[in-house]
RNA sequence: GGCCCGGUAGUUCAGUUGGUUAGAAUGCCAGCCUGUCACGCUGGAGGUCGAGGGUUCGAGCCCCUUCCGGGUCGCCA
């Protein structure tokens, strides 16, 4: 029999009708010469009833055989439920299917997980290792749906904006992202290797060289780095490059993508255009270039009063700033600073200098250090009040920044400051062109070496102040989490030679990995510049999960690996033979 | 590469100071029940305590090594 109607959207209206549906066994509930079986489909759950006198004794025996996520057929009959049996939880709770005729169309082992949303502590080892049962959950479908929206969204916006979709090679040549390649070795051309993209940057600028004017791609991107919850080695961003444009055009068409997914996918009214600050505002306030600014807890720069102070770990340091915790003097006890201190010191910070402003003095182990001037100045310069508490960090500028931006995020945690419904969409702009590599004792790009800096600031890379250089780059923020990042990007060959070099690459090897760009440079390239921003990220913070693995269909574990297929995996010698390939690897015995 | 948390039944977990035969819930299996809806009742099966080594009369528990999962710093947009 064809399906006739799908389990969830089973209704009143059809009451008295007949109906063949098709579906997993949710559920059974079996009570003897009745029994209950509740027949899951992608759209929800209807409960059929088998009534032993009312259908055929092989429908009958079909559904006593039924056990969770047998894949069952049923034709019945809809009828509404007495008063007394409505369920009010479900959907479909005023009906139910009165079985006529069922068959099993295929068994199920026991499921080693549970087919719902109401066991969220299950461990992501087994889930990720059955995948494929996992996503039978709702809640797993719906966002894949909800991804597939948002994803069809972009594209009309940008179908109706002019751009062209442009597929661009994942068989390619290391791009400078500055992450880890992943390597395919090949077979036609022994012992060289294609890098897969960490992004299709050098492509789509070539799609600006060759005059398509507006390209984007919804592109699966590479790097072979440590994961997060919120980085896996395999993602997806919306790609998109744009000639003859500057940063407000770029930043225009994005800020159209989202008002566009948020109006027809979430039915949310945002405010645009979006607030802009730069980045030296950005790292000043908040100590970081991706701030969250749905609380306060704003850093306060005290280097000026520290210095000469008496306190030698403040003369010490390079910088001193701290925050204010407003009023939370109250909650926050000396056990509590005490972890915070230990908090700032996983962002090398050598310690947390704290003071409680009270009712006719301050509290703090540091006091004794500092003349009443020096303390009221202190005070005063953080707005200190009472039941304020103030806390300080005393080191190089980078540490200051780094442990003071992540010590008010987790402030912000654990007092709950954060307005989750809350959301916060701003651009930062005017990046550092150049950024100081200790490891290395040279400049990289902070962006990516086609990045154009902003003309008012030439002079200094002719006056070698490479450091305060700003670019014309601008980053999506969204709640303190980096969406994606974009450029005006450089147009003019010598430019770009003189950038490899201020970035320390050798001719040489310019000319082995960037040759054929410089060369396609001489050849008319249109002003251009474009965006990319992550689409599982959008998708984590727009659904509110934790994890990049709630919104990916088939994610990998922490490790890269993953846990359903056991990938990566061995390659045996034999088979290494057949692909024609010569990699040494390590095999195991 | 560093640090932190975890690994005990299919699943989620408990397991006291190292001490008899490792428990609970749920799931699973069998039986009973004509209005259940987290159905109920009766009974049953189910364990390499991640793995290896050590200490001990005795180890789920202590020590060492290692594997796996998660978080995080480094790294990475």
């Amino acid at each position: 029999m064809k399906r006739t109607h799908m389990c969830g959207l089973i209704d009143e209206s059809l009451a008295e009708e007949s109906v063949t549906l098709k579906g997993w066994v949710q559920r059974t509930r079996d009570r003897g010469a009745i029994l209950f079986v509740l027949l899951r489909d992608r759209e929800g759950i209807v409960q059929v009833t088998f009534d032993q006198e009312k259908c055929s004794a092989e429908c009958f025996e079909a559904a006593k055989a039924c056990r969770g996520e047998y894949v069952l057929e049923v034709t019945g009959r809809v009828a509404l439920r007495d008063a007394a049996a409505v369920n009010d939880k479900m959907k479909t709770g005023k009906v139910e299917v009165f079985a006529q005729e069922a068959t099993i169309l295929n068994k199920s082992l026991t499921p080693p997980i549970y087919i719902d949303d109401d066991h969220p502590d299950e461990s992501e080892a087994v889930r990720l290792k059955y995948r494929y049962l996992d996503l039978r959950r709702t809640s797993l479908q719906d966002t894949l749906r909800t991804r597939h929206k948002v994803q069809a969204a972009i594209r009309r916006q940008l179908d109706e904006s002019g751009f062209t979709e442009i597929e661009t090679p994942i068989l390619t040549k290391s791009t400078p992202e500055g992450a880890r390649d992943f390597l395919v070795p090949s077979r036609a051309q022994q012992g060289s290797f294609y890098a897969l993209p960490q992004s299709p940057q050098i492509y789509k600028q070539l799609c600006m060289l060759a005059g398509m004017d507006r390209y984007y791609q919804i592109a699966r991107c590479f790097r072979d780095e440590d994961n997060r919850a919120d980085r896996q080695p395999e993602f997806t961003q919306l790609d998109l490059e744009m000639s003859f444009v500057d940063e407000a055009d770029v930043q225009g068409q994005i800020e159209g993508i989202w008002k566009r997914v948020l109006t027809d996918v979430f039915a949310m009214d945002h405010p645009f255009p979006l607030p802009r600050i730069t980045w030296n505002e950005a790292m000043n306030r908040y100590g970081s270039d991706k701030p969250d600014r749905r609380f306060g807890l704003e850093l306060n720069d005290i280097t000026d009063l520290a210095m000469g102070c008496g306190f030698s770990v403040f003369e010490a340091a390079r910088e001193v700033r701290g925050i204010n915790a407003k009023g939370c003097a109250a909650r926050l006890s000396r056990k509590d600073i005490d972890a915070l201190g230990e908090y700032v010191k996983t962002f090398r910070a050598k310690g947390l200098a704290w003071i409680v402003v009270e009712e006719g003095g301050v509290r703090s182990p540091i006091a004794k250090f500092f003349s009443d001037e020096t303390m009221a100045a202190i005070v005063s310069r953080m707005g200190g009040e009472v039941g304020d508490v103030l806390l300080f960090v005393a080191d190089r500028r980078a540490v200051v920044l780094q442990a003071l931006g992540n010590l008010r995020c987790e402030i912000a945690r654990r007092l709950q400051l954060i307005e989750k419904d809350k959301l916060d969409l701003f651009w930062v702009i005017e990046f550092p062109m150049f950024e100081w590599n200790e490891g290395t004792e040279r400049f990289d790009a902070m962006h990516h070496p086609f990045t154009a800096s902003m003309p008012a600031d030439e002079e200094k890379i002719d006056r070698g102040e490479l450091g305060d250089v700003r670019a014309r780059a601008y980053d999506l923020v969204l709640n303190g989490i980096e969406m994606g990042s974009g450029s005006i990007r450089i147009h003019d060959a010598d430019i770009q030679a003189r950038t490899f070099k201020l970035l320390g690459l050798a001719s040489d090897e310019v000319e082995h990995r960037f040759g054929f760009l410089l060369e396609a440079f001489r050849y008319g390239v249109p002003p251009h510049g474009g965006f990319a921003f992550g689409i599982d990220r959008m998708m984590m913070m727009l659904l509110r999960k934790e994890s990049l693995r709630d919104v990916l269909a088939f994610p990998k574990a922490q490790n890269g690996s993953c846990l359903m297929m056991d990938t990566p995996s061995d390659v045996s010698p034999d088979q290494l033979e057949v692909l024609g390939l010569t990699v040494k690897a390590d095999l195991p015995e």
